[in-house]
DNA sequence: TCAGCATGTTGACTCAGATCAATTTGTTAA
DNA sequence: TTAACAAATTGATCTGAGTCAACATGCTGA
């Protein structure tokens, strides 16, 4: 219920988009049905429930999420999308129950292949690729469903930590310092926690000497080595964030 | 590390497979690479970690669980398996960190269609069929997420007897009584509770006169309204389950 | 520069769920 | 039929995380 989409016009095609979207983009060229759109902290993507559309969504800057709510309101982030991250309407991840929601200003490609359905629904590149997509979201969200399943909330924190300086070191493998685009309530509602929790925890995993903080959102991580022998599964590989292609191949 | 995969040889074909497995039958018929497992409760179902393949495993009786543990032991059940699903290996499913697991005696399909990987590759039907069977999982593991990050150890369990109800009554819809086929531990462990808290829940939930049970494992939902007006999720559709293919189609 | 507000931190307290241990129940095999 | 064992239940206790409240910090706009 926060705010409306605003779509506002860009020059640049999508600079920051990696392999992965370069067959979207190929495939759109007859009828470039493209537009982008730049979401403000708490803007929403939704799409009605069971309307068979072929819409993507395409990260390009800034942290989204995908997000549902119960009945009574509580809020439970599924999976974090930063730059490079392609969603599509029936992946589940968009619709009557869950939306796209941008936790800090973000910019977004959104692309529609209703035009061309007929021609990609027998089109095998689009097709694998698809199944592509589909399957790495379905990895991820196993991963973060053990986490929430199993990990205590310290473990959870320094785990997300871990993962939020892998996506950082996929995107700018330079700087050293990890930014932290998203409210401590973002961040509880995506580890199952609450605020003051989380709050808590970042303040511990301090005091501990695993994180230092240069301010409420910068931090570097000083011993990936003593985290990961307190974490009971191996540290996210930034690869893992990179929108290429995988080293493995896709089944088909 | 239970049983090995004891292999039988079985005369009938999948008799209770749903419309969803006659394609992957229809597409192996040239080379039937195909065989009948019949697991015991704990033997397991790996495969080597990125050995590219095309194998599918169609559960046909009982229920398996999709698993993980940690490196200290801790197991989170991702997925409960019941008759008519289908697993890929390179789902992520079925992998070096996670395996499919027999919590009854079950009967599995096991299909090898390396053979047909060339043609496989660009057949659109076999594409949509690999992006559905994904597709579902997806939806169902955010589902679970979300109830593993948000709902409290009595809205768990509740939720998991109406889930179990659901899927007996798309199996069966004849019978009113349904029946856990699996322990007290894999209940907690699929809903990442401890054994002894979901034995306790099951007790108030009796005590509430919500469920009636008939023995350990068996037992009826007394009050439908009063459980959903206690959950603040919808209570799952027994359509759901089905293996036929969803009312929704695939995207392409 | 400061007022006002949102966000974050910290403390005190509570309670849900884990842990450990003792029984009970049910099942299998002798 | 009973012995032996595994699984489930129940109880006592402890603790991790939630709740509520006070306070600190940082940001925005007048």
């Amino acid at each position: 219920m926060h705010g409306m989409i605003r779509a506002g016009l860009s020059v640049s095609p999508c600079v920051s988009c990696g392999s992965l979207v370069c067959p979207l983009r190929e495939i759109e060229t007859s009828e470039p049905k493209q537009r982008f759109l730049r979401l403000t902290r708490g803007d929403r993507i939704e799409t009605p429930e069971n309307e068979a559309c072929l819409r993507f969504w395409i990260v390009l800057r800034g942290t989204a999420a995908t997000c549902t709510v119960f009945a009574d309101g509580r809020r439970q982030i599924l999976g974090l999308e930063g730059p490079g991250e392609v969603l599509s309407c029936p992946s589940g991840e968009i619709g009557a129950q869950s939306w796209l929601e941008a936790l800090e200003d973000c910019e977004i490609c959104e692309i529609d292949l209703s035009a061309q359905a007929s021609i990609l629904r027998v089109d095998p590149d689009f097709l694998r690729l698809s199944f592509h997509l589909v399957h790495r979201r379905l990895v991820r969200s196993q991963k973060h469903l053990s986490t929430l399943g199993r990990l205590d909330s310290l473990e959870r924190v320094m785990l997300f930590l871990a993962e939020m300086e892998s996506r950082h070191r996929a995107e700018e493998p330079g700087s050293p310092v990890t930014r932290l685009q998203m409210s401590r309530e973002d961040i509880a509602d995506y580890l199952g926690l609450n605020a003051e929790t989380v709050s808590r925890l970042l303040t511990r995993a301090r005091k501990s000497g695993l994180v230092k903080f240069l301010n409420r959102s910068e931090y570097v991580l000083t011993d990936m080595e003593a985290l990961a022998r307190r974490l009971p599964v191996e540290l996210p590989d930034p690869a893992f964030f990179r929108s290429g292609p995988d080293r493995k191949e896709p089944p088909q």
